[in-house]
DNA sequence: ACCCAGGGTCATA
DNA sequence: TATGACCATGGG
C-alpha cells in the first residue's frame, strides 16, 4: 500500500478539505502556535479575541502587555506559555522583515529560522512552511504517526525528521507537492477526529481494521 | 469525574 | 539520547 494510494482512498472518502482555516498567512502562523496540543475550536476562540481587540498583527502582539495577551489567548489553553511563544515568534518575524522578506528565503533556511524561535518546534514550523509559505513540507503529527503505524508503513517511534523524510521521498514524484501535502495532512486530521468517530466502516478504517481514536 | 486535543521546553539520568 | 513533568482550557 503506497502513500499515494492511501491518499487517494482518504480523498475519495472525505473530498477536498481546503485547509488551512486562516484568512491571512499571519493568522495561519498564529494558529500554528496556538494549536499546540489543543483543540482547534479553542484556537478559533483565541484568534477571535485577537481580532476583536484589533490585535492580530505581529507589531501589536509584540507590544502587548504579557498579561493582557494571555487573557486574549486564554481559551486556547497554556495561555501564559503561549503568550511568550507568540511574542517570541512575532519578534523574530518582525526582525526578519515580515512576510514579504521571508518569502524570498529558501525553504531550508526558512525552516531553520523558524526552529530557532523558542516555542516553535518541528510541527509548528512545518505547519507554517506548508500553510503560510506554500512550501512542499510534509507535516508529521500524532495522528500521522498513529494512522501509518496501524497501516504498518512505519514503526511509529521514528524521530520527526526521519518520518518527514519517509513521506517526502515517498511522494517525491507527485506533480504538485504543495497541494498534495496540504490536502494529505488535512485529510489525516479529518479522518482521525471527525468522521472516524462516527463512521466505523469507512474505507481507511477497514484498511487498518481499527476505527478507534484511542489506542496504540 | 474522567480523557483528550492538529506540541514544545526544560530538567534529569 | 531518552524519558518525565509541566503548561491549562473546553468538549465529549
Amino acid at each position: 500500500m503506497s502513500l499515494k494510494k492511501i491518499y487517494n482512498t482518504l480523498f475519495k472518502n472525505y473530498g477536498p478539505q481546503n485547509w488551512w482555516p486562516g484568512d491571512t498567512p499571519f493568522e495561519v502562523m498564529v494558529g500554528a502556535v496556538l494549536t499546540q496540543n489543543t483543540a482547534w475550536l479553542n484556537v478559533e476562540r483565541a484568534i477571535h479575541n485577537l481580532v476583536e481587540a484589533n490585535a492580530l498583527s505581529a507589531e501589536t502582539i509584540v507590544a502587548a502587555h504579557p498579561k493582557r495577551l494571555a487573557v486574549w489567548l486564554k481559551p486556547s489553553g497554556y495561555f501564559n506559555i503561549k503568550a511568550k511563544r507568540l511574542k517570541n515568534y512575532c519578534r523574530w518575524y518582525i526582525e526578519q522583515g515580515g512576510y514579504e522578506a521571508l518569502l524570498g528565503w529558501p525553504t531550508d533556511e526558512l525552516r531553520h529560522g523558524l526552529l530557532s524561535v523558542n516555542g516553535v518546534g518541528p510541527e509548528t514550523a512545518d505547519d507554517i512552511l506548508l500553510y503560510a509559505f506554500d512550501r512542499p513540507v510534509f507535516v508529521i503529527d500524532a495522528y500521522t504517526r498513529r494512522l501509518f503505524r496501524r497501516l504498518g508503513l512505519i514503526e511509529g517511534s521514528e524521530h520527526y525528521e526521519e518520518l518527514r523524510r519517509i513521506f517526502e521521498t515517498g511522494l517525491r514524484s507527485a506533480s504538485d507537492r504543495v497541494q498534495l501535502f496540504n490536502e494529505y495532512h488535512a485529510l489525516i486530521v479529518i479522518h482521525a477526529k471527525d468522521v472516524c468517530k462516527t463512521k466505523p466502516n469507512c474505507q481507511v478504517c477497514c484498511l487498518i481494521q481499527a476505527c478507534q481514536v484511542k489506542g496504540p
